[in-house]
RNA sequence: GGGCUUGUAGCUCAGGUGGUUAGAGCGCUACACUGAUAAUGUAGAGGUCCGUGGUUCGAGUCCACGCAGGCCCA
């Protein structure tokens, strides 16, 4: 530094700015401006360059969408444990990133374009499609990174991972291929909404349009199905001749044919119902759920006449129940298939359980086809049972209803027919003669006897939103991961990551890997990740890994096109074409691996047949779980940084994301990497209005974050946030609630900070770190508020390493209000404005006075800095700006410019007294009680009194409380502490029993023992105390019960004859007597703080010197004022104080309780 | 319907391994204090610890079954 500006800065006297009242946003403002201007950022990560990293994962929010208040939430829990790891010494790098591929983004397109999916392609082509999509996915992208800014979220935006970009695809794609080598993507069919109509999938969004789901009316069929060999099975070995039937119900009888198990719940009843059939009027037993049995039998009929029932009019069925099981003893009984048109290829027909199954209607049995269900698809796969399937001309299993919803040739009968009447033309269902397949079924059933009851049922049935025709549940080719095969490892990682809370870990995400099911990984949409396979219309497929790869598969496909050509099969002309404006695009920037280019690619089997691609896209989850790569553009360079950030050591994101980002990022590590992705992971809940409801722009409950940020500043927000409830609970947010942080802790840290600066500024205070006063010279005071602050810097440390930044906050909030506030300053006041001051000499008690709160508010500034990091900020430069502008010999007690650029402070454990700690809360607590005792009489604090009285039985309470009993006088004006001991015998003590030590010994006894214990008087007292040893007589036993000490508690209650107030074993008596001597005393100090609020309201400065006229009207007063006269001389900086016979009307007249002060204080030059 | 989670004072939350009188802050009422003053102290009012059963000498705490809110999944 020049030194004329050194010179300048000696000169200033004031060194601590003070403020008059603070602006929390303002001060955010400026202390950002600061870290701009000073890339505190950069530096933060900077200098800690060649120390151990700790790694942070972005899980990267889609910019498509204004940011939330619940995303400040988020991003303040990562954003506190990478400051705090960073005060830890550990480099931590925070790349950003933006998620920007998905349905959201393509649903907004079609918005703002005023167009459906069924336009792209016709009206608009692919290619615009997604460019507009590109354009609008990074739209917020301003806002979210003003709100980073804001809030003071440290992270890299200026190169953020983008999942749009080729180089984020490429690893992706080589991700893929990896997964493809290893045989763990493979392509299967799921159960999904399909619309025969249309010819097209519908996804769970267009299933929730409104006016998709309408009443309709089916025929339903209750069909029968033949228990074979029923001798095999206990249930029914006592029927082993009789026709036995398992009642099944349905509502889509088409399926029906497809039918390849029933489905029963373990734990319902059901029974065996001996009957007829209503339609062929055999005999029959049927089975189902005991609880459906009045939907199908009238009680009529109950135990009927069943010898008579053929010759009856046949209305009421007899029906009779003959036995009864749980759905468990089922499981596994075979039956005769239903229609017997296709036969699958392995064992088929049999009873299986599965958790969905109900009795709130049909049979509580549950026809199962795995080919149009998607809980049937399920729980067949779960007991391996087989489909209906049947060949295709290519050999292909397919379902027995093709893709027009008709039934395959194979289904005899019903060949050629659509299964719903909906999808004939209108003059076809408008024919006399027109049947819909379903009655054809029913009317076949009953004809064969395998239908039980045929009715016609209305209910909501989901309808294609494009054709209004109804939809079908149907399987559809779909691309898969096979995370099923390494479900065993991905489990035993699992158990090796920390959750917090450690519930998500064990609970929602274990069981959700216990439960596993394969990833279907494929969308059919437009705007995302293409799935990187080609293949060809036999089943030869290639996976591509990297554009290098596609770049040399496409050229050496142009070489057999050209070959071919050349043959003269020209018609290979138009890929080769393609083909080669994809190689010079990749050639050049252009070169964009999303659709449509990808799929203007054809590449060539070895047998010479065409690839063309498979036009799915992946799932966006893909995209986000494989950040850890793909950001880095892992493997195809980086290998460095990757090696040494993989896997993270911290995550966190909303607990809805566990089978999102925590599922993808864990599946991928754990299948290609035998890795976890993340070694720690914080859950958020989420954020709620203040009454709890969940918050929507919709229902106008939203709070904006920039309002609030701009409103509170980001400290007390992110305080807040953080402070009230854990970050894994909802938080109910109130803004109210930021206010009253921002009063109560930033408030009372700002009030203890200026009172600080104000004092340090008249007196010309800078630590100064070679001459501290030795900690060993400590007043108690002092050494207990150092104790204390170690304990805080312990266990916040706890706490942040713990992942609990909740617990953390709370501490500091605590140590700052109520101990370094609320004792140590308040009882610390007096050493400041005592003492020399301006001369430049502090006696060593003020010096230790200043030096132990500026090292308190020092640590404090750094402790809370990861959770309010604009405030930790500005106290920290408050307290060592100034130092740094003197320059000293590279020694400087605080070097760095910012406290996020800190070494965490160590703990000194050699001052933690725990001891002394437990000796102030004493004096706490008895001046607690002193105050009540006071309170209760009547007698004010300014006045003294002369004696309190102490009763301790035990030696070590009586050298805790000697250790601080000159704090006690002083709080609560009292000149003298008397110690009572056990010995003094005035003391009436009171016995209680120690449940927790009696219970295990007495256990059925207590109650007895407790009460005797009750019972005993002194003397018996005296006993147990003296031979540690009483035998209680208890009323219902012979033997007495011998109880020893530590089994109980003796307090001292009472000091007879003595104002006494007691709580929680601690006794303290007051003697109330006010002398003559005491009663002046109480006076002058009442007078003193008349005359100090006089000074304050004249205006007078703190240091200015007066002059005190008092009117001589009153002997009481005078004498008292004259017998304490230097005591108020000094305390209000009087030079003089004149009794003046009367003032002559110059004085001001102030009530002081019983008498009127006419007096007049001035200022002396 | 399933999994997870929450339920304690008007509000927001604490309450290791069960121990008899369940706490704090805010808010409310009253009084006091006053060189931190939009602060502070003391006292008071305010609780079926979601409900019902159970285990136990003893349950806010452990178990079972419910109820209500939330998230995820069907």
């Amino acid at each position: 530094m020049p030194k004329f500006a050194f010179q300048k800065f000696a000169n200033i006297s004031v060194k601590y700015k003070e403020y008059k009242n603070l602006s929390y946003p303002k001060l955010a403002d400026e202390v950002l401006d600061f870290w701009k201007e000073n890339t505190i950022f950069e530096q933060s990560v900077h200098v800690r360059e060649g120390n151990p990293s700790f790694t942070f994962f972005e899980g990267p929010p889609s910019a498509n969408g204004a940011p939330g208040i619940h995303h400040v939430m988020a991003r303040t829990i990562k954003d506190i444990f990478c400051r705090y790891k960073t005060l830890r010494g550990f480099q931590v790098k925070r790349k950003g990133g933006w998620d920007t591929h998905g349905l959201p983004i393509e649903l907004q397109v079609e918005k703002e374009l005023g167009i459906t999916k069924e336009d792209i392609g016709t009206k608009i082509s692919i290619e615009e499609y997604n460019a507009k999509c590109r354009q609008t996915v990074m739209k917020f992208t301003d806002q979210w990174n003003d709100l980073t800014e804001k809030m003071g979220y440290w992270v890299d935006l200026e190169d953020p991972y983008i999942t749009y970009e080729n180089n984020y695809i490429e690893s992706l794609w080589s991700l893929l291929k990896k997964l493809y080598d290893k045989n763990l993507l493979y392509k299967g069919y799921t159960i999904q909404p399909y619309s025969p109509a249309a010819g097209t999938g519908l996804s769970s969004h267009e299933l929730n349009m409104p006016g998709t789901y309408k009443e309709v009316k089916d025929t339903t069929i209750v069909a029968m199905f033949k228990v074979k060999t029923p001798e095999n099975y206990t249930v029914f070995k006592a029927l082993a001749q009789e026709d036995i039937r398992i009642l099944a119900w349905t509502t889509t009888p088409w399926t029906l044919p497809a039918n390849s198990a029933l489905t029963v719940g373990a734990s319902i009843d059901y029974v065996v119902v001996k009957t007829f059939n209503p339609y062929t009027y055999a005999p029959v037993h049927v089975v189902l759920a005991k609880v459906l049995l009045g939907k199908y039998f009238s009680e009529k009929g109950k135990d009927g006449d069943f010898e008579g029932f053929a010759d009856s009019d046949k209305k009421v069925l007899p029906w009779q129940v003959v036995a009864e099981c749980k759905g468990r003893d089922l499981e596994g009984v075979e039956y005769e298939q239903l229609m017997p048109y296709v036969q699958p290829k392995t064992p088929a027909f049999r009873v299986i359980l599965g958790d969905f199954v109900t009795t709130e209607d049909g049979t509580g049995v549950v026809h199962t086809s795995p080919t149009f269900g998607a809980d049937d698809f399920r729980v067949a796969q779960a007991n391996g049972i087989p489909p209906i399937m049947v060949q295709d001309e290519n050999g292909k299993d397919v379902p027995i209803v093709d893709r027009q919803g008709r039934f395959v040739a194979e289904i005899g009968e019903f060949g050629g027919r659509y299964v719903k009447p909906e999808y004939y033309s209108v003059e076809e269902q408008a024919d006399p003669a027109f049947r819909p397949t379903d009655v054809l079924i029913a009317i076949k059933l009953k004809e064969e006897g395998k239908a039980f009851k045929v009715e016609k049922y209305e209910h909501p049935y989901p309808h294609c939103w494009r054709t209004d025709k109804p939809v079908l549940y149907y399987p559809l080719d779909s691309w898969f991961i096979r995370t099923t095969a390494m479900k065993e490892r991905l489990v035993a990682l699992n158990k090796t990551i920390n959750w917090q809370p450690e519930s998500t870990g064990t609970g929602r995400f274990g069981n959700w890997l216990e439960n596993l099911v394969d990833w279907n990984l494929s969308r059919s949409r437009y705007w995302g990740t293409p799935l990187p396979i080609w293949r060809s219309e036999s089943g030869e497929e290639v996976c591509i890994g990297s554009v290098a790869e596609l770049q040399e598969a496409c050229r050496t496909a142009n070489e057999q096109f050209q070959a071919k050509i050349e043959a003269g099969e020209i018609e290979w002309q138009e890929y080769l074409s393609k083909n080669e404006v994809f190689l010079q695009a990749s050639q050049s920037e252009k070169m964009d691996l999303h659709r449509p280019f990808v799929d203007e690619i054809f590449l060539m089997s070895a047998n010479g047949n065409l690839l063309k691609r498979e036009t799915d896209l992946i799932d966006v989850w893909f995209d986000s779980g494989a950040m850890p790569y793909a950001q880095w553009h892992y493997p195809f360079e980086n290998h460095d940084i990757f090696n040494h950030s993989y896997p993270a050591d911290f995550i966190s994101e909303g607990v809805d994301q566990t089978r999102g980002w925590f599922f993808t990022l864990h599946a991928i590590a754990g299948m290609l990497f035998d890795s976890v992705a993340f070694k720690n992971v914080v859950s958020t809940g989420l954020v709620l209005d203040k009454n709890g409801n969940k918050m929507s722009k919709r229902l106008g409950n939203a709070v904006d974050p920039f309002q609030t940020l701009g409103t509170y500043g980001p400290d007390a927000t992110r305080w807040y946030m953080i402070t009230n409830a854990e970050p894994w609970d909802n938080l109910k947010f109130n803004l109210e609630g930021i206010g009253e942080v921002q009063r109560k802790f930033f408030g009372t840290l700002f009030n203890t900070y200026n009172f600080y600066a104000l004092y340090a500024n008249l007196d010309g205070f800078t630590p100064d770190a070679t001459a501290r006063i030795p900690h060993d010279q400590l007043s108690e005071l002092d050494r207990w508020i150092l104790s204390k602050l170690n304990t805080l810097i312990k266990e916040t440390g706890e706490q942040y390493e713990n992942y609990n930044p909740t617990k953390a906050g709370r501490l500091i909030q605590d140590f700052v209000c109520d101990q370094l506030s609320n004792w140590h300053v308040r009882l610390s006041r007096r050493r400041f404005w005592t003492g020399s001051s301006g001369s430049g000499t502090l006696t060593p008690d003020k010096q230790a006075a200043y030096e132990t709160l500026q090292q308190c508010l020092l640590v404090v500034s750094q402790l809370m800095s990861p959770i309010a990091p604009f405030f930790g900020e500005w106290l920290y430069k408050n307290l060592t700006d100034h130092s740094r502008q003197i320059p000293v010999d590279g020694s400087q007690a605080y070097p760095h410019v910012s406290v996020h650029l800190t070494d965490w402070h160590q703990v000194e454990y050699e001052q933690i007294d725990t001891d002394l700690e437990e000796s102030m809360q004493l004096a706490q607590d008895i001046s607690s009680l002193v105050h009540s005792l006071r309170k209760g009489h009547k007698i004010k604090v300014r006045q003294p009194l002369s004696k309190i009285l102490i009763p301790v039985l035990n030696p070590k309470t009586r050298r805790q409380i000697e250790r601080v009993v000159p704090i006690v006088l002083s709080e609560v004006n009292i000149k003298t502490v008397e110690f009572v001991q056990d010995d003094s015998g005035i003391l009436k003590k009171k016995i209680k029993p120690n449940f927790k030590a009696l219970g295990p010994k007495f256990g059925s006894k207590m109650k007895q023992v407790a009460a005797a214990i009750s019972a005993m008087n002194e003397a018996d007292i005296q006993v147990l105390e003296t031979t540690n040893e009483f035998a209680l007589s208890l009323a219902d036993s012979e033997n007495p019960a011998y109880i020893t000490l530590h089994e109980v508690e003796i307090l001292a209650e009472d000091v007879p004859g003595w104002l006494v107030a007691s709580e929680g074993g601690l006794t303290v008596a007051l003697d109330m007597t006010i002398t003559d001597e005491l009663r002046q005393e109480g006076i002058a100090r009442d007078f003193v703080n008349r005359i100090q609020n006089l000074r304050k309201e004249s205006g007078f400065d703190v240091t200015d010197k007066i002059q005190i006229s008092l009117q001589d009207d009153d002997a009481t007063l005078t004498d008292a004022i004259n017998s304490q006269l230097a005591y108020i001389c000094q305390e209000v900086q009087a030079v003089g104080l004149d009794l003046v016979p009367d003032m002559n009307g110059t004085a001001v007249q102030i009530e002081m309780d019983e008498f009127l002060l006419k007096v007049k204080v001035e200022v002396v030059a």
